[in-house]
DNA sequence: GACTCAAACATAGACTATCTATGTAAGCAA
DNA sequence: TTGCTTACATAGATAGTCTATGTTTGAGTC
């Protein structure tokens, strides 16, 4: 029934990065809730994958991030994408749509 | 120009049942090109991941693989899905295709 | 106020699966 | 016999996810 689906790797910063390009200014929690709806709840990104994503990305110089206070008044870091990760997050998706186009191809019935 | 991609983690298995329910009795150069092909060009199979998969899928009784030789006469293994094999098959593209629609679904335009 | 609980962030290490690099054997041709 | 190619094979590197664990902080409760 549910049975929860892992994240394929290599999809998780385009996941992220997508997420934040619908929405902006989420925090962590907020994106693996994002991620987890916005898929039908067959997708659930991992604390221990999500926050070194995050990381990675900050430091690549795609997300922003800046602390701030969650409406329930906790302290959480509000992310944001810049001008590189957009860009980064459209080469992402076409790469990921050319390779799930050829896999598509493999197979679909003879 | 062509810039072949890598195969996703994950999907390599699935790439090489699908080729050999296509086409029983291939062998591993064969397997490694009716990838190639079948994906229009977009997809490699590297040796050092093909010949793995294949021992793997062996012990695992999804395929069987027999020495033969080729028309230019030289030795090869030929393999062919076994009914577990095949049930297999059908798990994993269940399972692929409902991953990627929950990714379709967080790609599509808003 | 002490206690508990949950939200939110974070890190270390395990695990999986691909790739790169390398090697071997065998057939054929020059 | 040298070289080229086919075909199979293995070892180690690498990448990216997960599990497990830990920390901080705010809110509610007794």
């Amino acid at each position: 029934m549910p049975a929860r689906d892992e994240i394929p790797p290599g999809t998780l910063d385009m996941l992220i990065l997508r997420t934040l390009s619908r929405r902006t200014d989420q925090h962590g929690f907020e994106i693996a809730e994002s991620i987890r709806h916005g898929s039908a709840d067959v997708l659930q990104v991992e604390e221990g994958s999500l926050y070194p994503a995050l990381q990675r990305m900050l430091v690549k110089g795609w997300l922003v991030g800046e602390w701030g206070r969650t409406a329930e008044n906790r302290r959480a870091r509000y992310y944001r994408l810049t001008a590189a990760g957009r860009k980064h997050l459209e080469h992402e998706v076409d790469a990921y749509r050319r390779v799930a186009a050829a896999i598509a191809l493999i197979l679909r019935p003879a």
